[in-house]
DNA sequence: AACGAGAGACAA
DNA sequence: TGTCTCTCGTTC
């Protein structure tokens, strides 16, 4: 029986079977073949190899030509790329094209000729000469191929770029006084061999440029396309940092473990060690961020061992370099976001996941993966320990790791004020925190505000009969953003100008409503602190903070993205202006990832330890009670086991395995209908009733003018989730399905 | 994802 | 009847 390749696309679809390449090796696992597609070649990853019935081999197409000799791909980041798509229920050539950061999208080459002893001269090919194959007739091509008569190559188009390189020798024609710039140019590039450019030649053999464009007239010199050189790997801009101390104790354990507690910079120093002693011992790390702004300071303080960084920003070429260099290269710590996942790194023994928990891990696109629970179906096909860092034990990571396999270190020390605006005026600022705001002012310090969403309000509405601008292609009401004088919706786009008057009742007077956005902040502490620099830190506004930086006093209005702001040096005060928002999120996690936002505001300034204001209409809740006692390890321990408790007791994750099946279509009748559908289908499945929660409408029914309805799947353990969703369809009577395992925002499900 | 086939919608 | 748009099924 012939050997086939399973070859797979980074389009939604599970492995496609090709014959090998004519002519060629059979190729191993892990390397990338390039096949015919749609009338043209693409890039695909081989991921099995599987013996086909001889008579069978005639109905498959053969693959065109391989890319690689040896594997792009390890065999166990090709096992680890189908256990996470049967993990995300999503085909796995999804999963590929969202993990593999280079080399299925490239340029490429591909040529023909007969094969030796076709004789194909009426087909216009030659055996001896390479012709274009764009050139050559698309079906013709199959007829030959599938007949063995054609040979076949595909290669990546090389970069290049265009150089100046001498052409001749200098000659009488140069010589003379009035040409010694020419002569001297032209042997100073005969002997450098190539110029990045006219002007780059003229400066370094300093003469004008004018010789050198007499030097290319004349036929001396010319333009050529060479091959670009190797790009230089990303590295990190910032100076290396001397890690803190931090006891031996804190050291993560050799096998799977956790170090929480503590800061960021902290908790890297405790795992130096560990990371130290797996290169000692041959051993390369995986070390992942949620987001491209903890690179540069986790990069600082893993200065000191052989490091690699592989995150959004590099190019493609610089990815590509870096896969090609990896596997020969000696164990190394790869720093990146999820991008890094299956990169091809020698003798993988750990895979550390920073800030395990951050919402940041969710990825919105394609298969959805929550990429800690990706990177752990990783760990366990490479045989790999797996670590997590968390400022927080929350329920998840309690669960999931031993307390003694845990290592703590203690919690940062926050000096917090509840501001409760229950009854105070001067919304949206607390009196109170108007009053630290002026002393901040009168010290020239500087003071940060985290407001819960950009623009002005969370609604333009009338007071006399309760009407909200909404959005005519989401059932969301529209964003005031009173600068700019419109009311815009943040989900889809939509925009338009404020209505002069009530459309339901007439009435004139228009009101911001509900939420105060970073405008309507900002606007405010204007007003009451006529001197003080304000400054504005949203995706709208992004004003330029270089005088904070540098020290100089002001308050930054900002959303979270002010988080991911370098340190302010000379901060004494942190507002949390409406702390409700993090507590009443549609999730049940959102009590703990309320507390995990007040931790990060210690990341703020660790030695200055600012003010912390947060104001609530819930003074006396869990989470800041929690917080507020001092010491906080056991009352936040507390907190922690009641939130794992509560999970316990409603059936949520980790005791539960829980999916949100969305089907979204132009008519709600068909979203809808979709929904029950695929709800007799599960239960078809074998799923019970009870392991089905809905179908209802999606908590936005409406986005972009899609209906949507949802049902979720809650069952006792994750390899049931997996089979009664393998190999669901993408389409359910005109619906579209999206799955999501593991999901980050489930809404009120208890009910 | 990207293509082609087939079904409706609309104008002439 | 032609042309445009949208939906649906297929890709080894």
């Amino acid at each position: 029986m012939p050997t086939a390749l399973e070859v797979l696309l980074p389009l939604p679809l599970e492995p496609l079977t090709y014959l090998p390449p004519l002519a060629r090796p059979l190729g191993p696992i892990g390397a990338r073949v390039a096949v015919p597609w749609q009338g043209g070649v693409r890039i695909g990853l081989v991921v099995g190899h599987r013996e086909v019935p001889a008579g069978r081999g005639l109905e498959l197409r053969e693959a065109v030509d391989w890319l690689d000799a040896r594997p792009f791909l390890s065999a166990m980041a090709v096992d680890a790329l189908k256990r996470i798509a049967r993990y995300a229920a999503a085909p796995t050539g999804v999963v590929l094209a969202g993990l593999a950061p280079t080399g299925f999208h490239q340029a490429l080459r591909w040529e023909v000729r007969a094969a030796q002893g076709a004789g194909l001269l009426a087909a216009g090919l030659s055996a001896d000469e390479w012709t274009d194959a764009a050139a050559v007739n698309v079906e013709l091509l199959e007829l030959l191929r599938s007949q063995g008569l054609l040979d076949e190559r595909v290669e990546a188009e090389l970069r290049t770029v265009r150089v100046v390189v001498p052409r001749a020798l200098a000659d009488e024609a140069l010589e003379g006084a009035r040409r010694a710039n020419q002569r001297a140019a032209l042997e100073h590039l005969w002997s450098v061999e190539q110029a990045d450019s006219a002007a780059a030649l003229a400066r370094d053999s300093d003469v004008p440029e004018s010789a050198v464009r007499a030097l290319i007239e004349k036929g001396y010199a010319e333009y050529a396309e060479v091959p670009a050189p190797a790009p230089a790997l990303p590295r990190a801009t910032s100076e290396a940092e001397l890690p803190p101390e931090v006891a031996a104790e804190a050291v993560p354990p050799e096998g799977d473990g956790a170090i929480v507690g503590g800061l960021r910079r902290d908790r890297l120093a405790a795992l130096l060690p560990r990371l130290q002693a797996d290169l000692d011992a041959g051993g390369s790390v995986l070390v992942l961020v949620p987001e491209h702004a903890y690179l540069e300071e986790t990069a600082a303080i893993l200065a000191g061992l052989p490091l690699q960084i592989l995150a959004g920003d590099a190019d493609d070429e610089q990815r590509m370099r870096l896969f090609e260099e990896l596997p020969d290269g000696g164990p190394v710590v790869l720093l990146g976001t999820y991008l890094a996942l299956l990169a091809p790194l020698p003798g993988l023994a750990r895979v550390v996941v920073l800030e395990s928990a951050s919402s940041s891990y969710k990825l919105q696109a394609g298969a959805r993966l929550f990429v800690p629970a990706a990177a752990a179906l990783l760990a366990d096909a490479a045989g790999a320990a797996l670590t997590l860092s968390e400022a927080l034990a929350g329920p998840d990571l309690v669960a999931r790791v031993s307390a003694s396999d845990r290592r703590s270190l203690p919690l940062p020390r926050l000096r917090l004020h509840v501001a409760d605006v229950n009854g105070a005026g001067n919304w949206p600022l607390h009196p109170d925190l108007i009053t630290v705001l002026r002393q901040v002012e009168a010290r020239e310090r500087q003071a940060v505000l985290l407001a819960p969403r950009r623009g002005y309000s969370a609604a333009l509405g009338c007071p006399d009969c309760g009407w909200m601008a909404g959005c005519p292609n989401c059932d969301l009401t529209l964003r005031y953003h009173r600068q700019d004088g419109t009311l815009r919706c943040h989900q889809c786009g939509y925009e338009q100008a404020p209505p002069a008057l009530c459309p339901e009742c007439g009435g004139t007077d228009l009101q911001p409503l509900r939420g105060a956005g970073t405008q309507w902040v900002a606007s405010q502490v204007a007003k009451m602190l006529a001197s003080f620099p304000v400054y504005r830190f949203d995706r709208d506004r992004r004003d330029d903070l270089s005088a904070l930086l540098a020290g100089g006093p002001g308050v930054v209005v900002g959303t979270t993205a002010v988080l991911r702001l370098p340190r302010l040096p000379n901060i004494a005060l942190v507002g949390v202006t409406l702390f409700d928002t993090h507590l009443g999120r549609a999730d049940f996690r959102a009590e703990e990832e309320a507390l995990r936002f007040l931790m990060q505001l210690a990341e703020f300034a660790p030695e200055r330890r600012p003010l912390i204001v947060v104001q609530t209409y819930q003074p006396d809740h869990p989470v800041l009670e929690a917080v507020l006692a001092d010491p906080p390890e056991a009352s936040v321990e507390v907190a922690i086991g009641r939130l794992l408790e509560r999970r316990r007791r409603f059936a949520y994750p980790p005791f539960t395995a829980l999916a949100k099946l969305q089907l979204t279509a132009r008519t709600q009748s068909v979203a809808s209908n979709a929904a029950a559908a695929l709800a007799d289908e599960l239960l078809r499945r074998g799923a019970s009733t009870d392991e089905i929660l809905g179908p209802a409408p999606a908590p936005v029914a409406r986005v972009k003018g899609q209906y949507a309805f949802q049902l979720f799947l809650r069952v006792n353990a994750e390899d049931r989730r997996e089979t009664l969703l393998d190999g669901l369809p993408a389409r359910l009577g005109g619906a579209r399905l999206h799955v999501d395992v593991d999901p980050r925002d489930v809404g009120a499900l208890i009910e």
